[in-house]
DNA sequence: AGTAATCCTAGAAGAATTGTATGAAATGAG
DNA sequence: CTCATTTCATACAATTCTTCTAGGATTACT
């Protein structure tokens, strides 16, 4: 039970847009570097994150991405279902589509609650809450 | 971030094992046919609980399988684990294995969390409460 | 001996993951 | 106007994972 790749990229990705976030776009080449991620498949990843209105772009020399809003709004929770399509443990949970065997089901309960747990986690931790702890990290480094 | 099939399917056969549990050892064919689930599939899922020493198995005919010990001292987490591989949300997690960023990795700390709520649930649910949560919806239902 | 069960290994079809590759479109700079 | 730089769109390819199916070997009861 893996968070892909595509979903730890777009919270980096983010990460990056935020801590970079000053009155210049952001370029994908740049936080390409720091994140040691290629271009390209930051390129697709970014792709969704514009399409939900989550950042900015502006085409063209000297463009680059922004966030849209503030690092406060956005939930990780947010950034991840969007990306990874969903957290759900099984289908049945995420969307109360019933299977054909809820009549039987008990297991279904250990995936509400493990719905709920996952939950409550993502949707707890914002953006900004990984900037601060980043920079906590780094003046303990520094 | 789904559980397999492999999971779920070992899950209900544990289930059907603990309920199933009279004198005689329960055939794969009869479980394959109360759980919908082919038989030749779960003979490879019940071969790694054998394996694991969770269940114990009798040879030629009129034999079958058994759960080794009682079902409350199996817990959802074990069974899913030994099936799954590892319900960690990233491998760095799992085994407190340093991946190259960890320096700069603050992402970290929403896996580490994840994992902690994952095993909370998994860990705390047993086999025995499994099993009294489908007599209690059979009484229910009538 | 025959039947019914577990045991073992291989493999196959399809989907998901993790990217690359190619080029079009937009835009600022000179 | 042209060039360089950037985003945007789409295709596809290699690999792995998932979800089984198949065939036969082994064991043991009757």
């Amino acid at each position: 039970m893996r968070i892909s790749t595509k979903g730890r990229y777009a919270l980096r990705l983010m990460i990056d847009l935020a801590i970079n976030q000053d009155n210049d776009p952001v370029r994908l080449k740049d936080i390409a570097e720091r994140q040691n991620i290629s271009v390209k498949y930051l390129e697709q990843i970014i792709s969704i994150l514009s399409k939900a209105g989550y950042v900015r772009s502006i085409r063209g020399a000297n463009g680059g991405y922004q966030l849209k809003k503030k690092a406060a709004e956005y939930t990780v929770g947010m950034i991840l279902r969007l990306t990874e399509g969903s957290l759900a443990p099984v289908p049945c949970v995420e969307d109360n589509t019933e299977c054909e065997r809820s009549e039987d089901c008990v297991t279904v309960e250990i995936w509400k609650r493990m719905n709920d747990a996952i939950n409550n986690v993502v949707d707890e931790i914002t953006l900004q809450n990984l900037v601060e702890w980043q920079q906590e990290k780094k003046s303990r480094k520094g």
